[in-house]
DNA sequence: GCCTCACATTCGCTTAAGCAAATATATTCG
DNA sequence: CGAATATATTTGCTTAAGCGAATGTGAGGC
């Protein structure tokens, strides 16, 4: 498995976590799956750098993909590492605590709750809640 | 002041984070004030990469430095964002718990607990217990 | 089969990180 | 002041990250 050493792999958990839009990614993603669409719209930013950045997460071990016809759902998954997810889970707790943060997710409930109204391509799908991660 | 977004300082906190040379050096210096000559010795590695490492923590604002004669002392300080804060106190939480962690801070009681008997230059500064951070 | 939509990936570029080796600075001692 | 010790910084290099722009791919609809 050529698996590395434990504070090697410390050090990448927090490294996936060094990156604003990936912060903001995994903001919104707490608790429930989000589609593709949804992140584009809400960070405003473009949809490759979108991809990207999820992909990156997707190869940390953080986040699993789900595809449903032409939409792709992500979502946060409990990595391998124990020692991993309870660093993930103590960031996502203290992202709560930001503005910006706190504006996304609101962004996102929005386009959950009052569908049509304004946002999303007639026919996205809608964010799906989760049960929160396993430890918590 | 040329302060930048939440979302960014956050990660920042996490880039300073991302590297396992530092995340050894944070280890030891959890709850005590340790000197360079100590990192160098525990870690094996050579002196300008531990002073480069502690220079980068250093601006991150997580550690403090404090000159003693010829000797330099190293201790962690809560950062400035209560976030930074308390990411930075769950990582040194997790950090407890690995094989590689435990080693170096038994290499280090040593240096501190059983002095000249067999590393550090003599007259060497011994560790310094210290409180533990404020926002544990 | 072709077109479109929703994503993913590649390319070319710029910037930052990490390293070893060498050099510089600060402090103490003689 | 000069030498020695402890630490910091610079230099030159290699590698990885992040970005926009362009291109590729998989699923549905006609």
């Amino acid at each position: 498995m050529r698996c590395c050493s434990k504070p090697d792999s410390l050090a990448r958990i927090f490294a996936a976590l060094a990156d604003s839009t990936r912060l903001r990614l995994l903001n919104l993603m707490a608790g429930r799956e989000v589609c593709v669409c949804h992140f584009v719209e809400i960070l405003g930013q473009s949809q490759p750098k979108i991809s990207r950045h999820l992909a990156y997460l997707r190869q940390a071990g953080i986040v699993a993909a789900r595809r449903e016809g032409k939409w792709m759902h992500y979502s946060i998954c409990a990595p391998a590492d124990a020692a991993a997810g309870s660093i993930l889970s103590a960031a996502l707790a203290v992202l709560g605590d930001d503005r910006q943060m706190r504006a996304d997710r609101r962004k996102l409930d929005r386009t959950c709750c009052a569908p049509q109204e304004l946002i999303s391509p007639p026919g996205a799908p809608r964010p799906v809640l989760l049960a929160p991660l396993p430890e918590s």
